[in-house]
DNA sequence: TGCTGAAGTGAGCAATTGCTCACAATTGTG
DNA sequence: CACAATTGTGAGCAATTGCTCACTTCAGCA
């Protein structure tokens, strides 16, 4: 069998290759949006052929999902790390200016991966992502605000995203602003009865 | 000239084609998303030929974009009416039902459309009904706050366009448990220094 | 009733795109 | 070095899709 997609690489190029083959397609997102985001044209920008491609990725929503997939875990492993931090108020500020971060690292990427995401049905993936955000949420705004219920932590991340999303598409970069208007938002959302 | 497109219907059955084409193509979003939005298919949906697409749209995404539109209208008109309620806590609370009115009547569609919006390169009209949005609840919310600033209505709406999707993409059916958050997490942002 | 132009038709073209496969190059090993 | 396994190549196929155009049908009017 010649041609078996999703080999598992052994060398160290063959993780180079996979991994430039994800980060192609995330410029390719960065610069054309969603139109320019062909097979060939990833396969080019990356610096390989079309069938290295497809001897990593069984087809082409692999490549996105795996990109996906991959700033996913970023977030969700900053956003966890936050929990160790003891100081309630500390942790609260480390957490907004860990989304801040994410977003405004590569804003025009996180926007587009948002989109692609629908596209591609990972709706489910997407809840699941919200749901491990809300609990380490919860985790944190509790060393605060002991009687915070899930559903707050919930809001408290929307509220977040909404905010962070419009000042991005509105292109706004004082990052620090929105910062302190994500804290109001979210303290003025948890003091109210 | 045999063929022009994007010929300006006169006849009653033209403009009823016209919009029979517009709302085919929201039913396939609604039905099976971006990947069936294909022209034969929404010709064939609409019950017309592609021939008839063809006469009044010049290409795809204008039929996209004419749907788009449409949607918008209907959003910023109804925003646009709150500001003749004279009393200021009904028409705060007018703007939040208007706008949950809006995302719930056809949640696929709303969400669907954002995401076609950004393929298209029609962000520039984003921003702009979101400018129109603004000023709508930045008269409204001065009723009762006069000194709300353009920058504080426009997180308003980020905020409840936050929420609103948030709970939407979480499958959340209860609208006025949703409103009631809403309502308290803006006001939470307004009253706080 | 016959005529004119608007409205509607659909087979099929041109271009794109996802993907395959026969082959070449490179790397590790006995 | 030999040779086997892994990795990399790219011309081109099959299928899809946006769109055209030569043609038919229908509505309104003199």
């Amino acid at each position: 069998m010649v041609h078996s997609p999703r080999k598992q690489p052994s060398q160290a190029r063959a993780q180079v290759t996979q991994a430039a083959i994800v980060e192609a397609a995330a410029r390719i997102l960065e610069s054309d949006g969603q139109s320019g985001l062909t097979t060939n044209h990833i396969a080019q920008r990356a610096g390989v052929s079309i069938g290295s491609l497809y001897q990593y990725f069984p087809n082409r929503d692999a490549i996105l999902a795996a990109l996906i997939r991959r700033e996913r875990e970023v977030l969700a492993h900053a956003v966890s790390a936050v929990r160790s931090e003891a100081d309630p108020d500390r942790a609260f500020a480390r957490l907004i200016d860990t989304a801040l971060a994410h977003q405004f690292a590569r804003p025009r990427l996180a926007l587009a991966l948002e989109h692609v995401e629908q596209a591609l049905g990972l709706e489910a993936e997407a809840v699941a992502l919200a749901d491990r955000l809300s609990a380490d949420t919860l985790a944190v705004l509790r060393k605060r605000r002991p009687q915070t219920t899930p559903c707050e932590a919930q809001d408290a991340v929307a509220i977040c995203k909404g905010l962070i999303n419009a000042a991005a598409l509105a292109g706004e970069t004082d990052v620090e602003d929105i910062g302190e208007r994500v804290f109001r938002a979210v303290n003025g959302y948890l003091d109210r009865p």
